[in-house]
DNA sequence: ACAAATTAATACGTATACTTACCATACTCG
DNA sequence: CGAGTATGGTAAGTATACGTATTAATTTGT
């Protein structure tokens, strides 16, 4: 069987190519930092005090996985994890002035890095192709083990 | 920064949502096999007998990856490891009987799988979609830290 | 009010997926 | 032919990325 040409295939080498096109640029520009870790920073600057459940959701990662994470990034000072008094099970999580800065200073670098990763394709066929995941993601969403959670607005519930 | 309409970002959902349609669709169908696993049996089917080093380049993985994935391969019985008379360095790979039948036996899922991570795309935008994909990849091989590699022809070299 | 169900986090286990470093073997070229 | 280089494999370490199970705390249903 041909594999070469097969979704499957070519979109883990998409995605191992985008690692890695990610950790070099990240790299030489001195800076130490995965792709999650950057989606947390990002999403906890747009949603600071959130718990690591929502977080997870938000970023469509497992909540292991996000635990795990967190982890590093308060170990790195990045990141603050203190227990929620008003539920006591979650814990907030903020970003810390180092966690911010990184966070300002990668933003450039990352925004260049999604360019790179499409290097082969034209304007239009950037734009064509990114308009098809985003439907295929949409509609195989709910197969993945950790699909995406929007915050619940205050209204519904 | 909005990254929910990044490449980077729906690739890796993408990914995410393959492999877990992927372990589903086995695991329903009694049989325990991942992506990669699935992908040494069926190289290893083609080009019986080659190395480690080379079975890494034909699925474009990681050189140490492909060492443990051949670790659990060999532990499960599908596949025998012994060192190269030739070239004591390396070690050849061969499909056991188990290994080539449980790739018969999966070969229709796997199939299967791979409309199912593109059940949101008409057929005319699953073409499109690969198209791209392939051109993308092809562009930015380079940049990975795996990079696909086709086994030598006898001539060349 | 209180048992049952749900939820947040974590512990533990498995499997990628890579880095760097090292060893053994093979090759190359002066 | 022998030194330097290259290559195959593995060891050790880091970081995802999940599954399952457990604990603690909150919510729900009666």
């Amino acid at each position: 069987m041909e594999i070469y040409g097969m979704p499957g295939h070519l979109i883990r080498r998409m995605q191992q190519i985008a690692v890695s096109i990610f950790a070099d640029r990240i790299t030489n520009a001195g800076y130490d930092l995965t792709p999650v870790q950057f989606a947390c920073l990002n999403a906890l600057d747009a949603h600071s005090g959130i718990d690591q459940a929502t977080l997870a959701g938000l970023i469509a990662y497992d909540r292991v996985t996000i635990g795990g994470v967190v982890d590093r990034l308060e170990a790195k000072g990045l990141v603050t994890r203190t227990v929620n008094k008003e539920d006591r099970r979650s814990r907030v999580l903020k970003l810390t002035a180092a966690g911010s800065g990184l966070l300002s200073d990668t933003r450039d670098i990352v925004r260049q890095t999604q360019a790179d990763i499409l290097q082969g394709l034209n304007e239009r066929e950037a734009a064509t192709f990114i308009k098809l995941l985003q439907k295929a993601v949409g509609a195989a969403e709910g197969e993945s083990r950790a699909p995406f959670r929007p915050r619940e607005q205050e209204g519904e519930k």
